[in-house]
DNA sequence: CCTACAGTCGTAAACGTTTACGGAGTGCGT
DNA sequence: ACGCACTCCGTAAACGTTTACGACTGTAGG
């Protein structure tokens, strides 16, 4: 079966009619459109996507951009995968379908997103780790793509983004933690230069003020979202003089280095040291102790992403008009050991 | 910039004229080709994909095919991930964009394939999981479009694929554990209905023969290759009257769950149990004791299937004319503590 | 001076669709 | 008998490229 061409003589009917009951147009008679489907079953006909984009001057192709550096490949959190089936449930619905866009980690993200917009190989993009200035932004904005981030950044005043409720997170892990009697809570977060790592420690901040507690800036350490980043963090907690009693990660995968560093040197997560994780990423968790930790649908996560990318689309904008502009991410807590003790004063 | 009309008129010169240029065609002067390089790059102009891939009948973009299911997520193995950056590194060099497919859970993935297929969205595929009878290597085969497998199957008698050298895992690690007195070694696979099944636990028991050791089906411990599966396992390990002093794991992720229920028991890994584990899955890198295990490079895979695949397209062929038609993958033995002890003679 | 040829470039056809437009046929009311 | 509305379908033009073909130079060789 070559094209439409040979399914139209096949039929000896014309071309554009077939075209014409393929689509679902109501100018063809039914009888005639069933015997159009039927034989294009039979045929096992299906329209050439580059002619018919041509045509549209649209694809019915989403991108999700996601990163395939050494890094996302050792963390092995499989967010996007599991965002994606939200996403897929969503796009189904329209006949679209879901690539992703995996950036080489020698090519610089916004190059690559630039020749992937411009190869106008997809209608719609997701993109993802936003940097606080984040050029792929405007790219997007002045290309007219409509859009999607999760992550906020200030490169813009107004577009489409869903964040996780870290804001929420801090606030909620300091007000747990001090109910159980505990007043040196330590928090890890990236540099204070990512919007993340300034927003996460004022909330926390605040939090702490709020019990009355004072902010010890020596609490706050900075160091990477990965394993490798909560032994670093471990190991500086136990450097500390005034040792805490309680440690909150920006990211739960960090509690399996963290855990480790900490057994190395004899100290018990959940019963010397509370310990409150973030985000999910399964492969933290089956920790023992289980590990006490913010978590979230990540099939809840994609429908709304796919919901709100669809709504910045014209043809299908109507269906989505409820969607929002942007959007904090709720987290719910699932707790478990590492933090389930009270603190009796010393 | 809408196209290469507008970009042809702004340089005074023909649209064919331009076209050449750009794709590098001999007949051009080079003044005229730098002039109009230079005016594609100031005015921003890449070519539309979907007229190019119409003329051409190629869409220079190749598909991996991965399953999005809630049980590769939950397992969080970034295999693909990993094999991406290798496979980027070949593609590259001919301007190949490489997309990833993920095959929504709900959908059948020979279905999937067929769609994406007969959309005509990539011009080559690599597809992974593949079954002992597997209709998507008929349907590519028939379809002609090239493509490379990881895993063997029993579809066609002749495809390219590369697969994992189970067989010579089981029989080294059989070899190992021997030399270390073991004589009850354990294993554990999956149904001997799938393929791998079957291969992976005759190469055990022929290395079983050849050390003079005798087979014992209670041996074969039969679970999932998951976390949840190695918990599984070491159950059932543990009810065995005559418990093994070592067991040889199918996927390094199940050491996780095997670990935990053996500690729940008080057997230790690596003192009480020897334990081998197979293929790269960094979540279980970190484990105490650490863990013996086969690895492999993800890279040098990507790099291989992906020479592999051009060698099977036309256009690509020449550069790769010695990549072989299949391929079994050896692995590294990474020595840890979960095996290094000797067996004193009960 | 004619021919051959290499180096450039323009012209136009093709790739497979979708869709605006109009035409043929039918039924109906006047 | 005529006009009109409606249903269905065919025609042909677009969408943005690439590329076969031929035309036009200028140069070299006879």
């Amino acid at each position: 079966m070559k094209g439409i061409r040979q399914l139209a003589e096949h039929l000896a009917i014309s071309i554009g009619t077939v075209s014409r009951a393929l689509n679902g147009r109501p100018d063809v008679n039914e009888e005639t459109r069933r015997r159009v489907l039927a034989a294009a079953e039979a045929l096992g006909y299906v329209a050439n996507q580059s002619g018919r984009s041509l045509r549209q001057g649209e694809t019915k192709v989403i991108g999700l951009m996601i990163e395939s550096s050494a890094e996302a490949v050792e963390n092995a959190d499989n967010f996007f995968l599991g965002v994606t089936s939200g996403l897929q449930s969503v796009f189904a619905r329209h006949k679209l379908d879901l690539v992703m866009l995996p950036c080489p980690s020698d090519e610089d993200p916004h190059e690559y997103l630039k020749r992937m917009v411009a190869r106008r190989i997809v209608d719609a993009m997701i993109i993802s780790n936003t940097q606080r200035i984040d050029r792929r932004i405007d790219l997007l904005s002045r290309a007219k793509i409509p859009f999607v981030t999760v992550g906020r950044s200030l490169s813009a005043n107004t577009f489409p983004w869903i964040d996780l409720d870290f804001e929420g997170v801090a606030d909620r892990a300091v007000e747990r933690l001090a109910a159980q009697g505990h007043r040196r809570i330590a928090i890890t977060a990236p540099s204070s230069e990512v919007n993340l790592g300034y927003v996460f420690v004022e909330s926390y901040r605040r939090a702490l003020e709020r019990h009355g507690i004072a902010f010890d800036p020596s609490l706050v350490i900075r160091v990477k979202s990965s394993e490798q980043g909560g032994y670093q963090a471990a190991h500086e907690l136990l450097m500390l003089e005034d040792r805490p009693t309680a440690v909150i990660l920006i990211y739960e995968l960090m509690a399996i280095g963290l855990y480790r560093r900490l057994m190395e040197s004899g100290v018990m997560p959940g019963r010397d040291l509370a310990v409150i994780g973030f985000r999910d990423a399964p492969r933290a968790r089956f920790l023992q102790p289980s590990l006490s930790c913010f978590r979230m649908s990540l099939y809840d996560l994609g429908v709304a992403l796919g919901q709100m990318l669809l709504a910045r689309m014209p043809a299908y904008r109507e269906f989505y008009s409820d969607a929002g502009g942007n959007m904090i991410w709720p987290l719910e807590l699932v707790a478990g050991e590492s933090d389930a003790f009270q603190l009796t004063e010393a």
